[in-house]
DNA sequence: GAGTGGTCTAGACCACCCG
DNA sequence: GGGTGGTCTAGACCACTCG
């Protein structure tokens, strides 16, 4: 493995045996051997399937670990990570309250369709202009005040049978019934985020004046893969909320 | 060590080895045995130096690599982070341009001073209100168009000796001038954002229309044991430019 | 070729959880 | 008490850099 040939090596031919255990093992988690929530086989289990030692199957893990995939528990095991728990809920809802602990809000969904991809969606989510999408519009609520106004765009060959039914019906972040319902799971998204004003259709969601000052965010999330499924356009009212970032 | 008392222990007293050697080398960080840029002594140099196995050394040190306080660079050794590089300079500056490579803004200074701390700043920068603290008002540009308005507050303590001059001298990031003349490197930071109107003297200085939407980000930078050394309130105008976040 | 960080192994022991 | 992840060690070898 890794021979040199006869001509100079082009591209870095060299792998480490953890990352190619590393690679097994998002492989497994991926094809749902091992589903969100779940123990997955000990260090030493692993280490035997492979033929690898434990510290190699170790290390592949902790990184594993550091990107979320799978949370480590001492004593117990380690587990596949999943959007259903608290510690989850905030990793991708940044926006915060000024005063008193962060919760989740309340949904209220404005509009559930199916229609073609628009070329910008398109291309964000890497589909051809015109490909099925499902369209979701809601507000969400903190403490009976609205305050987010947001719009999905999702691949339609992989939500099917998302309809607004399932959604009003779910309690909980719609993560979570992404990777329950249609096993696809959020894993990281990148985010932009400017300063626009309130065009009158959101102040009226809002309850605002137009020309209110809003955070506008266009998030896109990517599952296994770094595959892009979800495109999300947020408007924030930032009058008691503020969107809370760490630079590290 | 961690040795059973008689009555229970309350507090965890188990700390991991690698830990505590992380804990030193730290300490020969902060007090600048070893400063930035410079090389750090080899991990089996460190291993004979604390007495223990290089793989405990190398644990810690992978910590601090993780945390970005130092660099490994296989073959040549392991270095002092410095924000005089390239690399660290986007840490903490997320506006980018909505087209185009990112580059480094160009300083105009509006003002320069030194007055005593108002509640608020004292209470972020961890000081008692009418401390003394460096207040310094800046405008940055993007090939000449205008797009950062901030002010920054320092504890006039560590930045004693810092002027209009020594700024506007200085070529490159403000936090490499903080890291060479004031030995204070900004670690981590958290940020709170939301979105405003602009004010007529922000709207002056950005030459744009008062009521211009704003990004408004307040800052805290903190240093070596999580002490906060600067707050910093900018507006960012985002019409060519974003904010750019990833969520991970 | 010597020195550095990076990988891999094998084995011992510790802290934690649960039946 | 037996299983799990977590720590620590010692040693071998690999990849990279530089004189």
């Amino acid at each position: 493995m890794n021979a040199p040939t006869a001509v100079a090596a082009i591209a870095p031919t060299f792998s480490p045996l953890y990352q190619q255990i590393k690679a097994l093992i998002t492989q497994s988690l991926q094809s749902g051997e091992w589903k969100p929530g779940e123990l997955i086989p000990s260090e030493v289990e692993l280490a035997n399937r492979f033929k690898v030692s434990q510290g190699t199957v170790r290390k592949a893990i902790d990184e594993l670990a550091a990107e979320n995939l799978v949370m480590r528990k001492q004593g117990k095991g380690t587990f596949v990570s999943t959007h259903h728990e608290a510690r989850a809920h905030f990793r991708f809802l940044r926006l915060m309250p000024d005063e008193g602990v962060p919760h989740y809000p309340e949904s209220k969904f404005i509009e559930v369709k199916r229609l073609r991809a628009p070329a910008d969606v398109a291309r964000l989510l890497d589909l051809k202009a015109g490909d099925a999408v499902v369209f979701i519009k809601r507000v969400q609520s903190f403490d009976g005040v609205p305050t987010i106004v947001e719009e999905l765009w999702l691949p339609g060959a992989t939500f099917k049978g998302l309809t607004a039914e399932r959604l009003v019906e779910y309690k909980g972040p719609m993560y979570g019934l992404f990777e329950s319902e249609f096993g696809t799971r959020m894993i990281r998204a990148t985010e932009k985020i400017r300063a626009v004003c309130a065009d009158d259709g959101a102040a009226a969601l809002l309850k605002i004046a137009a020309s209110t000052p809003l955070l506008a965010s266009e998030r896109v999330s990517f599952t296994y893969g770094d595959k892009p499924v979800e495109l999300r356009r947020g408007l924030y009212l930032t009058e008691q909320h503020h969107y809370h970032n760490e630079l590290s």
